[in-house]
DNA sequence: TACAGGAGATGGGATGTCCAATGTCTAAGA
DNA sequence: TCTTAGACATTGGACATCCCATCTCCTGTA
């Protein structure tokens, strides 16, 4: 018969088919009766009466959608389909990458392979698509990065924003959201273990240099500079998994 | 004062807030007592206990973590930390391509993108460190899949092998589980939708040709197959977006 | 020794009650 | 007429309690 998908036992998951059916059951009514974005979904009640479960066991379902990002609670309003929000992964994966660190990290490294493999590998196609306001952005971000450098404060979300405008071009915003996931995951980490001296003025000047790279529209330079990047920030978190 | 983090308004979310919160306290927990990847974690009566707040309300906070693939619930038994797990993401990003597709599928093209992007970008890292063994397990997919659709039978199952075995050199969970997550929302999406004839011979073609470029550690050719392959997928695609 | 079945523990779920937040509607006041 | 304070209905949040379903492990019997 060859089920041959998943290396798991039979019907040791029971439970968890039914609850995920019924997380199901709520997105299939969402999409058969065309609600869009914003659009209110039935109060809990009308749910737990419609779908022939308890008030309780429907709230355990919703509460899971909220964390997926798929619908948005509201106390006292509503519940409404969500627009774009991948928040949810951020706690799964910090949670995964704090977890790792007991041992040697190596799932946080994973993170920041893929993050790498992702931005080294489209800054490509985004200096393609690049124009000259999504330059100014860029510019305007690096700015902003450089003048709070200098008064010393911390840089995480100047950080964020330029690597956020950097791809803008590409137009895609499951790859933004992704990115998103993938940084504020390092930073969280990088937080929750205590983070040495940072050298802002080092960490400033890189992006200068990846910016200038963008800015001359040198794809082999600026791939090369991220790849720089992202080596030093695995050297950063290495440091701090081992101590 | 200046917040500006966020466009959302200000104490909307308190309830958000505090259930996150309450998800945050359950993982620090888990990270606080040293619990590894397998441990058992208390009770739901003692979670309920310990933190101060109702079972009911643990219950909603650990089915969010079931679903975040942090924990693991197994009923009549308990519950434990889970090894890695993304399947969460997968429901997430179905409902959201399904949804996009009711519009112009954008949401879901962008999924390709990224994959595209993943799997083009790092084929040239996977194929320097591919060993014998790893295209031996290439070819006896490859086999298995041109056995399938022989027989006439959905290559779904080894389309997903194949693109796994491909980065396995790379030996990076994460992205693999990704590549995963995105591969089975594509077939999710396109099940949903119900599927065109599907050319069975072509599909197995094209993964040969993939294969045959790896093998000759042509990693242009190979990069330039796949950025083929996933054009092909697109159209699939345009076309059930358009009916 | 091997198997069957029960005991105990644990999660699954339903119901009812009350609390808290939100938006709306109304009425008083400027 | 416009504004605003407050009452009100609605909706989600939280909890207690009760009972069911399922699992593991252990014990007794063949």
């Amino acid at each position: 018969m060859a089920i041959a998908s998943q290396e798991v036992s039979p019907a040791r998951f029971s439970a968890q088919l039914r609850s995920h059916a019924l997380q199901t059951r709520i997105m299939d009514l969402i999409l058969d009766r065309g609600l869009d974005v914003g659009d209110a979904l039935p109060t809990e009640s009308e749910l737990s009466a419609e779908l022939g479960v308890g008030r309780n066991t429907v709230r355990e379902s919703l509460k899971v959608l909220q964390a997926l990002g798929v619908i948005e609670i509201r106390h006292g309003f509503g519940m409404f389909v969500a627009p774009n929000n991948f928040s949810a992964l951020v706690s799964g994966l910090t949670f995964r990458g704090r977890l790792s660190l007991r041992h040697k990290g190596e799932e946080a490294m994973e993170l920041i392979d893929v993050r790498q493999a992702l931005e080294s590998g489209l800054i490509g196609s985004a200096i393609d698509l690049l124009t000259e306001e999504h330059l100014a952005d860029l510019r305007t971000t690096m700015e902003a990065m450089e003048a709070a450098a200098r008064k010393g404060e911390p840089l995480y979300e100047h950080d964020a924003e330029f690597h956020r405008r950097l791809y803008a071009p590409l137009n895609n915003e499951l790859l933004i959201n992704l990115m998103d996931v993938f940084w504020q995951v390092y930073r969280k980490i990088h937080l929750a273990l205590g983070t040495g001296p940072v050298n802002l003025e080092q960490q400033t000047q890189d992006h200068w240099e990846i910016f200038e790279a963008v800015a001359n529209k040198d794809k082999a330079l600026a791939s090369e500079r991220l790849q720089r990047h992202f080596d030093g920030i695995r050297l950063k978190l290495k440091d701090v998994a081992a101590a």
